[in-house]
DNA sequence: ATGGGTGCAAATCCTTTGCATCTGC
DNA sequence: GCAGATGCAAAGGATTTGCACCCAT
């Protein structure tokens, strides 16, 4: 959990992913990251990405439209996912559970309860308003 | 929508699906369904599981481990998924939110709301009698 | 004969790995 | 000089696509 103990490229990678908006892949990030470290390679970002995950850095969030997408917001917090176009989108209002509902699914389930999500699906505005451009044209 | 105007090969993937207690994989899918119809190609399995997707027949689970799982209970439910093993399990017991708190945070989002999804993350029980088995070691 | 569906194999995409090199100590 | 980190290219696994073939119409 201790950034202290990151190398240069680590550090570089965390920065890139932090400064983002959206939910890069691992590819958004090596581009980004080139212009910190041109002399990094894909191989490189890919190590990183996962070294960071496991030490809780980042999260990665399962393949949304086809590849992992990263995150550096670690705190619990919720996604939009456009059923559309694939976009996933963080939800700035946090989502509150009972306890006890969740345990009682994670019990259920047969799983021990550490953390969850909710995710929502629908279209995003982008895909709403390419309908109203194709159905006016 | 309508299942009537499936072919052959599209009816075998459904009912394989439907008779599955777990979320098989394309691969799984193109194992069971070879019994009923010995030669199918995987390519058609990907093909139909698409086709199926697109009527609402089944749905696809974003890959929780590696690949793309599915899922013939289209009905809105729960998942519960393995943070160890990645294994990705349904919550009998429905988890409802209030439509109130739903609408707000897709407006948040800028999403117009289909549906959610709640995922409880933690350890399943085959992953913690592992640990149990490494540390009694 | 025609068109859609299909199997097979090749192609593609994302990700991982092998290996020789380079770095800091 | 050594251990770990890195770049490059090749390998790997899941999925998609091209294409010729086959069936029912």
């Amino acid at each position: 959990m201790q950034e202290d103990t990151l190398n240069t490229n680590a550090r570089a990678v965390l920065e890139v992913l932090r400064a983002a908006r959206n939910h890069p892949t691992a590819l958004d990030v090596y581009e980004t990251v080139r212009q910190a470290r041109p002399r990094i390679g894909l191989a490189t970002v890919y190590r990183v990405l996962h070294q960071l995950t496991a030490q809780g850095l980042i999260k990665e969030l399962g393949r949304s439209d086809e590849c992992i997408r990263y995150d550096a917001r670690t705190q619990r917090h919720d996604h939009a996912i456009c059923t559309t176009c694939g976009a996933l989108f963080d939800i700035p209002t946090t989502i509150s559970l009972p306890d006890e509902a969740l345990q009682e699914a994670a019990q259920a389930a047969g799983v021990e309860l550490t953390s969850y999500e909710v995710r929502i699906y629908g279209r995003c505005s982008a895909c709403q308003s390419s309908i109203i451009k194709r159905s006016s044209t």
